[in-house]
RNA sequence: GGCUGCGUGGCAGAGUGGUUAUGCAGCGGACUGCAACUCCGUAAACGCCGGUUCGAUUCCGACCGCAGCCUCCA
């Protein structure tokens, strides 16, 4: 029994679907005017690895990650670049994809994009202008009356008259009825891209293309809504506002918000200048270093980023592989139909997807699996491989082939000639019982980054 | 200032009112020509102070420290 931790209520709730065996699900995706970083590749491998729960758990899922492709950042970049605005975003949306396959992340059922919602987001604007939650403001753009809308501040806890409090000692909006209110429409500037509309011609606020696209894509009510903390407020506060103020009922069952990614103890952000792009990492990482890096801990925790928990990361996932390397995988083997291990993963994940515990459990199927390859019980061998390759694929880890993972990063065929050769002469002096020139050899592979394993059988290599 | 959340062994990270995961690193042993891999064993923790309790790391309260949101942000 699935048990998702609800933002709304700051619960453990049981998981029920509105509509039995089906899944709507909503994420925030990414503003696209830059590479991602760490905390998009979070974002990204967590709701990864939530639908494919959700998939193995027999349910249909509609997974959608909408990309926001105009906004002030965007109009900012392209103007500073000398660039085109939807060059910029295409370009950004091609690396992010990049990334996202890199990561071994599946691509969402739809990404909606902003410009390609204008129409769905006049709409729900003119409704929440005709409803009584959206006025004309003395300079032509459209805010969201924030004081008609009763339950205000419900999903983060704010209290109306504290934050008009904050906000007065900050800015002051002649042209807003209340600080509060957030602007829905507003007109562009001569050289920005602007849409018409019933009011001025502009463009869309920040907030509603989230709730237009939602409604778009899944309907007025869907199952959960997913992003980073950062959004619950105000993103998701005012996305609250939007949807219910339209359509009158609850947008959102579920609201999972994930952690952020830190730095030295400090939340990782573009702004902040700290953030590392996932580009970065993978000249000197295997992608599934990321990703497991980003499992081994649960999603709503702060997750703290360095180098060693990154290289903490390769040697726990060295040794899956090594524990896995020439075993051939039986397919028809599924990780729900283990007993003792298949259920303890299951009330792992379960348990608001707990994937650090479900890792330990994989941990303990990996130690049964070497010790079945000591005692070369070759049926159970098997077994286990294949249920850490079930299991593994959940998580999204687990899933090339050993080799590659072992000894991929040496791709140049002469060096792999090379290491053949010093391979083969050392066996020969270790026939012979010539250790000097056996160390030689290896102690001349160590200096290229490689790693001997000997066996009774044969000699294996991986990189350092 | 207001509102959240957090503080677990060398590092990372689960979890629990009593038997105290897991990973990486360490130590001892087995294996090995020596290593590596692997296995066996081992040590080590619950910020501080009170309270509740037969018993608290786990519940409650104060304190200290940290982070986040309140402005763009995954």
């Amino acid at each position: 029994m699935l048990h998702i931790h609800n933002s709304m209520t700051k619960k453990k709730e049981l998981f029920t679907p509105i509509e039995a065996g089906k899944v709507k699900l909503y994420v925030c995706g990414m503003t696209v005017y830059d590479l991602c970083h760490v905390g998009h590749a979070r974002v990204m491998v967590i709701f990864d690895v939530v639908t494919h729960y959700l998939r193995a758990n027999g349910y249909e899922v509609t997974y959608i990650r909408n990309i926001t492709d105009i906004d002030d950042k965007i109009i900012a970049r392209a103007h500073k670049n000398g660039e085109n605005i939807k060059e910029l975003t295409e370009r950004f949306i091609a690396e992010m994809h990049h990334d996202a396959d890199a990561l071994g992340v599946l691509r969402p059922d739809k990404e909606p994009q902003v410009t390609e919602s204008i129409v769905e987001i006049i709409r729900m604007i003119e409704t929440l202008i005709d409803r009584g939650y959206a006025y004309t403001s003395k300079n032509g753009d459209i805010y969201y009356d924030v004081s008609a809308f009763e339950s205000y501040g419900k999903l983060s806890g704010r209290n109306i008259d504290e934050l008009r409090k904050n906000k007065f000692t900050t800015t002051l909006d002649q042209t807003k009825d209340d600080p509060l209110d957030f602007v829905l429409w507003k007109a562009a500037k001569p050289e920005e891209p602007a849409w018409n509309s019933p009011w001025i011609r502009g463009r869309p606020g920040w907030h509603i293309e989230c709730s237009a696209m939602s409604t778009k894509s899944l309907g007025q009510r869907f199952d959960i809504h997913g992003g980073g903390q950062d959004l619950q407020f105000p993103h998701h506060e005012n996305e609250i506002a939007q949807s219910e103020g339209a359509h009158g009922c609850q947008p959102v069952n579920y609201w999972m918000h994930n952690g952020f990614v830190r730095i030295n103890n400090e939340k990782m952000s573009k702004s902040l200048g700290n953030s590392f792009t996932v580009r970065e990492i993978l000249k000197k990482y295997d992608p599934e270093i990321i990703r497991y890096f980003i499992l081994n801990s649960r999603y709503r925790s702060p997750l703290n980023y360095s180098n060693q928990q990154l290289d903490q990361a390769k040697n726990a996932l060295t040794r899956y592989y090594t524990a896995l390397r020439d075993i051939e995988i039986a397919p028809n083997i599924d990780w729900k139909n283990d007993i003792y291990f298949g259920t303890r993963f299951k009330m792992a994940m379960d348990d608001d997807f707990n994937t650090a515990l479900a890792l330990s459990v994989m941990a303990e199927i990996r130690l049964e699996l070497n010790k079945a390859q000591r005692n070369k019980t070759q049926a159970r061998i098997i077994y286990l491989a294949s249920l850490l390759r079930s299991a593994g694929k959940i998580l999204g880890l687990l899933q090339q082939s050993a080799k590659n993972f072992l000894m991929g990063n040496i791709i140049n065929n002469n060096k792999r000639t090379k290491i053949k050769t010093l391979i083969e002469t050392r066996n020969i002096a270790r026939k012979q019982r010539d250790w000097v020139k056996a160390d030689q050899m290896r102690d001349e592979l160590i200096e290229m980054g490689v790693v001997l394993e000997d066996t009774n059988k044969q000699t294996n290599w991986r990189n350092v």
